[in-house]
DNA sequence: TCAAAAGTGTTCAACGTACACCCATGA
DNA sequence: TCATGGGTGTACGTTGAACACTTTTGA
């Protein structure tokens, strides 16, 4: 009951960042520098402060262990066995991240020790993170179908083979290019820009952008046009 | 950082308890018997104790303030702002549960003062339970749309205008019943039955059961059979 | 006999899916 | 010149949406 007194229960963070870079999905990774579990990889984790919000503490803690900052952040859900961490009784709330891993490069590979890792190989990680790693996949599938946040993943500018591998690899399919781009040009969201991407092939692809009005106005009747609960893994 | 000693957060569980009485959907409340904030309408909340999972307390403590027990019960969020709780820092991991009211009739009102108030009509509650029962009510229209969940929330046995005025109460539409119907039934995992529910009209609506056979295999493909994206209130 | 809710079918437009070839370019 | 990836159109079956009348029966 509320007017009991409240037992010692440590409260943590975890961030799930998933990254696109164009054409796969990567999850960020670091090496853990303490004891216990030294040197295992692990996600970015830490204590909530007394004075900060759930949500303040996972922004914070992203940017000290990454040094990334103003990213796509929401809480997925909280881990709260017993035994899960094996030192003191903690709890976890995780969030996950979604960025676009050329934008932040530099500011990644220059301080911190974090690592993108494919995200259909992911190494062994302490404590539940492997389990964390899984629910968050899935949520995306299911927030990616319903919601356009997956532009979180890309860059300003992307061309069609671009969010198309990246549809691919949230859903682990293959769209047929044909029916995907005309689906998703009937939105009328994408606008194409007089200018190619010469990186993926010879031909080049033409870079699009968000219109960002007509996004913002829209944000609900979009989706569910690429995905299908077919999809969806469950 | 993980290395450094945890401050001290109070863990509190808060379940969102949503019931279908056969035409409308309804949210269980209590009067809060302690200080501060006492007799002011709350939901179901306590502590987690520090030697059991966050999952097993949110059981524990509806069943304790409402008798319920092995009810559908499902994480929703956790709200950690800092001021939430007026008395002390705590954060709140919700859960919401699905049930039919009648089963669980006689359980709720011999020994417990909760109450079922119309999810639409709703009192103002403490703390920022109103704002965790929004995010539920949304919560259960997008897992309602992938997920079959919604039948726990139906007795054995109903009928079909039964079963279309909780989609209609989910999400605050009309369906057209012949439409409704026709989808539901194409399914295949409806058993009508031989036998009529005379009390919600003269002529009698026919009894359906679910073929829990086929409901286990077909988890997945069976629903946005019902609901399209324009359903969701984003 | 009438009021009230249950039950049922058809038509049309929109959408999803399967499928194959040409284009532009750099090496 | 050729290998590579980009870009486009059509035909068919399925699905979604709109729509109105008949049936049953207790009061």
């Amino acid at each position: 009951m509320r007017n009991k007194k409240a037992p010692h229960i440590s409260v943590a963070i975890d961030c799930i960042v998933f990254g696109f870079d164009g054409s796969d999905m990567k999850l960020l990774l670091i090496q853990r520098g303490f004891d216990p579990e030294r040197n295992k990889w692990s996600l970015m984790g830490g204590y909530v402060d007394e004075d900060e919000s759930v949500d303040a503490a996972s922004g914070r803690i992203l940017e000290n262990l990454t040094g990334l900052s103003g990213v796509y952040l929401e809480q997925l859900h909280t881990f709260g066995s017993v035994k899960r961490d094996t030192n003191e009784r903690t709890i976890s709330i995780t969030y996950f991240a979604l960025i676009d891993i050329a934008k932040y490069k530099q500011q990644l590979s220059a301080d911190y020790h974090a690592e993108w890792f494919p995200v259909n190989n992911i190494p062994k990680l302490i404590f539940d993170h492997n389990e964390m790693v899984e629910m968050a996949k899935k949520r995306l599938q299911y927030k990616a179908a319903l919601h356009p946040v997956v532009f979180e993943l890309l860059p300003e500018k992307f061309t069609l083979p671009q969010i198309q591998s990246m549809y691919d690899a949230i859903y682990e399919v293959n769209f047929d290019k044909r029916n995907f781009s005309r689906k998703l040009l009937s939105t009328g969201l994408l606008i194409k820009l007089n200018e190619k991407d010469k990186m993926g092939s010879k031909k080049g692809a033409f870079y699009y952008t968000l219109d960002k009005d007509k996004y913002e106005e829209n944000l609900f009747k979009i989706f569910s046009l690429i995905i299908t609960p077919d999809h969806l893994q469950f």
